[in-house]
DNA sequence: TCTGGGGTCCTTGTGCGA
DNA sequence: TCTGTCGCACAAGGACCC
């Protein structure tokens, strides 16, 4: 976090175009042109990326993947390959670390940079923005959108205005580069529909419609009173601060993560209470295999589960020491299993652990006996050198506590 | 044969101790 | 002693993002 005193942000927000179609591009040059589609290729899959000749027919991200094959049958359908696109993912912030260390990534394909620091050196927001893209282009094959403004939420709205678009008619190039000078926030921000606003999602937007709001100049323009009675205090006053331009969130290169979960959904849906354990044991062990990847332990963990019908329900526990095998996750995962309604038929499990931190375990008795000999005596010795001589001693000779004290 | 998987953040309800 | 309330922590659900 940077506090910088006076003087305007330049903040940049890095976008890669069609970034998962595009490595895959690398990989296979002969699709290039054609409608091309990564995920959604299995039975229940969703799409994760399109090619700009595939959004021509409609197909966009989270779209299912039946739906898509229906309105372009011709696209061809590619598996994602996630391990080599974080590979990519790296390389591309590599070069964006040439220009400054204050970097957060939002996604493997996008990211925030303040450059404020950077001006003196490497030349104004557009100039680095231009250098950015060049390095990415001839070193990567890759191409991306930059949005640059005084703030993220800006920036990240003009990286939308600089990228290519596709419609019926074909592929339009986009500008690449897009920039909001200080001062100019207002102007760009008031034209937009409201749902280009972050945190605007369906439900909002029914609400915002509901009182008359579609543009963003709108929401700048209602009552405060009326807005926070719509959607609660936070929110309104969140949005009304996005309308206006204002945001003041910094861009925060050492995110921790909060929680390491895995989930899936079964091409057939489950009833028969061991098929379920089974999977369970599966997810169990590849988010202890990332849990201990990331040398974190986990004290809340919280089993998912989607129905059928699509109603989803989570039950959690949480325990006083961190738990990181899968074994452990487990046990704690299996007892909230049990309360599964499986005749409803279970389409989707979960396991996901929260509360991060180091995975140690209290030490007990029994791991110090472990360390030493065979003899007991040894056992306290080590005890004595480690914690003290009065840190051990028979019981015998303890004082009787009043009740209550520690 | 419609609805993924990785997350973050916020709201709401509830239980508990002061 | 009983009751209300306040603040807090936690669990669960949901909205939203890419």
């Amino acid at each position: 976090v940077t506090v910088r005193a006076g003087g305007e942000r330049t903040i940049l927000h890095v976008d890669m175009d069609a970034f998962y179609v595009s490595v895959e591009l690398r990989r296979r040059p002969e699709l290039r042109g054609r409608p091309v589609v990564v995920g959604g290729s299995g039975r229940r899959g969703v799409v994760a990326a399109a090619s700009y000749e595939a959004r021509r027919f409609g197909i966009h991200s989270a779209l299912p993947s039946a739906i898509a094959k229906r309105r372009c049958p011709h696209a061809v359908f590619l598996d994602g390959d996630h391990a080599h696109y974080g590979d990519v993912s790296r390389q591309v912030h590599e070069i964006l670390h040439r220009y400054t260390p204050l970097i957060e990534p939002l996604a493997l394909d996008e990211a925030f940079l303040d450059v404020s620091g950077a001006r003196v050196l490497h030349g104004d927001g557009r100039t680095i923005a231009g250098k950015l893209r060049d390095d990415i282009l001839r070193e990567l094959s890759l191409t991306c959108s930059v949005g640059v403004a005084p703030n993220k939420f800006v920036a990240k709205l003009a990286s939308v205005e600089a990228k290519p678009t596709a419609d019926r008619d074909g592929v339009h190039p986009g500008l690449g580069i897009v920039v909001v000078d200080p001062g100019r926030e207002r102007e760009f921000v008031h034209p937009l529909p409201v749902e280009r606003l972050w945190g605007v999602g369906p439900v909002t937007l029914e609400k915002l419609h509901g009182i008359g709001i579609r543009r963003v100049a709108d929401l700048a323009e209602i009552d405060i009173l009326a807005l926070r009675a719509s959607l609660g205090d936070r929110q309104a006053d969140h949005l009304r601060a996005l309308a206006d331009g204002i945001d003041d969130r910094p861009v925060e290169s050492d995110r921790a993560v909060k929680s390491i979960g895995h989930e899936e959904t079964f091409s057939h849906d489950l009833f028969d209470a061991d098929d379920i354990h089974r999977e369970l044991v599966r997810l169990a062990d590849a988010v202890a295999t990332r849990l201990r990847r990331n040398a974190l332990g986990a004290r809340t963990v919280t089993l998912k589960a989607r129905y059928s019908d699509f109603a989803t329900m989570t039950r959690s526990v949480t325990v006083d020491e961190p738990v990181a095998s899968a074994a452990d996750l487990l046990a704690l995962v299996d007892p909230l299993a049990a309360h599964l309604d499986r005749s409803r038929g279970v389409r989707l499990l979960g396991i996901s652990g929260s509360k991060l931190g180091p995975p140690y375990r209290q030490l007990q008795f029994d791991d110090l006996l472990a360390e030493t000999a065979d003899d007991p005596s040894d056992a306290l010795d080590s005890v004595r050198r480690r914690f003290g001589h009065d840190s051990i001693k028979p019981a015998s000779l303890l004082r009787r506590r009043v009740e209550g004290t520690p």
